[in-house]
DNA sequence: TTGAAAGCGATACCAG
DNA sequence: CTGGTATCGCTTTCAA
């Protein structure tokens, strides 16, 4: 591969000079700036990339950890990144973390080792206090989940809230007996969540069953097992907030599997509002994210601070979760 | 950041002995290795990567393009992608290029700036010729799709059975008009599903009918599309074989929602056996794609060309699509 | 077994 | 407006 020395050197002109051409300097005269693009033209020269880098200390990349590239949550999440990081000729290292602290951890040394700039987060496995030494190398900002304690800039949602309006609409469905269930019980985002579901459960002066909660629950497979465990309760509930669409879905599909009606005899709500929600038979009702909207929204954040142009990041109208009403309840 | 040079200072030692004890070289003494990694420790040393690849022509780092992110066939791909990689050491910068030929050339340049070692395609939006040159500058790997003019190494299936196992199956169920849907007509996996497609037809002396054949569906939405249009034909078909399991499960819906009957007026045969295909009512009939796998041995295949040890990547039984019964058909 | 020094390929400062 | 040269941080001969 041709260097910037055979470019100069073809072109009867300095390193300095054809460099200066590339990153479109002033004061260089029109007549070498064509020679220089000529020879760089013949040469079929493109610019060592680590070359670069090492000189300038900016990769012009940025890692985003994912904790599962399949679930469909943060493919989307995932797109709205890459959608912005393309646009502004960012690049996206991927590092799937499977929900593993150590992984995880590996991934951030991306950041010391100089290979990315920045490290967006979608989920964080390891305690901040293990990792906030990694934030004197490079901006981290998260989406999705939050941590208060750790100051970093994220991008989220008011998950309180999207638990309050999912059990508050399953009660006004005339629901009484309303079970809870989420996945990975450490994750902030479904505490916040189980919070929510017991402000609109004691607003109407309900009591949360703690047989009624399931914490475990995370993919199709699981919400078939949940709807399982729930009918061998003594009282099984008769109405079931879920987490994510997948078990929601698993839920709906056994329910009818046991000749149990959706919604009659077990309302369900979904969250997100995947594709997979209008598929399902009944359609589910569930909670919308943008998910989309967050990961660009977390890009741009990302941006803002690699550029470290004070650029006020103009003030976005704020992400709210959504009820979308279909045929689960 | 320390450096080096900070590490060799503070062990009192040269830069030279100091990047062999980083790399395990042999010859060390016992005694200035760890006088080596205790500097590194208390100084919180991380070599510089772009340093390291500046040197040594190295990136550990392969590009993966993809055309949609969302697409779950892709997110399986990616995921079995990742996980040898990660396994490996090998990062990933993730491309998408929304099937746009531009945006795909543009990433091809990655591997002139040297920023990866090689390329996974898993399609092409360009054509080959048009892109050949980039090979020169490290392996492409194909996977998915596949082109055999261009002798690129890939890990693909055969797309003709697939199409072929589909259409007979819906013949056998009785099927005398059966319609073909795909997505983008260029696709070379789209053109082998349907030589299979009419090679059932043929077989049982059936005609192919163009007015059957629908070359522009991708989602969902497309599938809800293609069913009304079917119904407008003055003869309609009574089965359709479709290129991916959300169309299938478009097409599922649109059908109960005009109140016809699955598959007993209309049968509807899936492609790739996603989640999705578990969750619409009826289940779907499909073709499963074995799509981690495939990712898996992609990545193999790459690691085979950069590590160019001759290991002759011990032969794995083949691919094979499978015809997953369920009951849309 | 260890160190000195050249060099990977680009950038930017300083002269002219 | 242009060129010489030091420099980014690491690896790898070559000598000792």
């Amino acid at each position: 591969m041709a260097t910037i020395k055979d470019v100069a050197n073809l072109a009867g002109l300095s390193r300095s000079t054809v460099s200066r051409v590339m990153n479109k300097y002033p004061y260089v005269s029109e007549e070498k700036k064509r020679l220089v693009e000529e020879a760089m033209k013949s040469l079929n020269y493109y610019p060592n990339s680590s070359a670069q880098t090492l000189r300038s200390q900016k990769t012009d990349t940025i890692a985003v950890f994912i904790p599962m590239l399949t679930n469909p949550f943060f493919s989307h999440l995932l797109e709205g990144i890459d959608t912005v990081a393309t646009e502004k000729g960012i690049r996206l290292l991927v590092c799937q973390t499977k929900y593993e602290a150590a992984i995880e951890k590996e991934f951030f040394n991306l950041l010391k080792s100089k290979q990315v700039d920045g490290i967006i987060l979608t989920s964080l496995e390891n305690d901040w206090a293990s990792v906030r030494e990694f934030a004197e190398h490079g901006p981290i900002v998260m989406c999705n989940e939050y941590d208060a304690s750790s100051g970093m800039p994220n991008v989220c949602l008011d998950q309180v809230y999207g638990g309050y309006i999912g059990t508050r609409h399953l009660i006004e469905k005339g629901h009484r007996k309303i079970a809870f269930c989420q996945g990975r019980f450490k994750s902030l985002v479904s505490k916040a969540r189980e919070s929510g579901y017991k402000l609109a459960l004691e607003e109407f002066g309900l009591a949360a069953k703690e047989e009624y909660a399931f914490r475990i629950a995370a993919d199709y497979q699981d919400g078939k097992e949940v709807l399982k465990q729930m009918r061998a309760l003594s009282d099984p509930p008769t109405a079931i907030f879920t987490g994510s669409d997948q078990v929601a879905a698993g839920l709906v599909y056994e329910a009818r599997n046991l000749g149990l009606k959706v919604p009659e005899e077990i309302a369900v709500i979904g969250f997100d509002d995947q594709p997979i929600a209008e598929v399902t038979y009944p359609q589910l009702t569930t909670i919308r994210q943008p998910a989309r909207e967050i990961g660009r929204r977390a890009m741009l954040l990302m941006l803002s601070k690699i550029l470290s142009e004070e650029n006020q990041l103009e003030d976005l109208e704020p992400l709210m979760l959504e009820l979308i009403e279909r045929s689960s309840t």
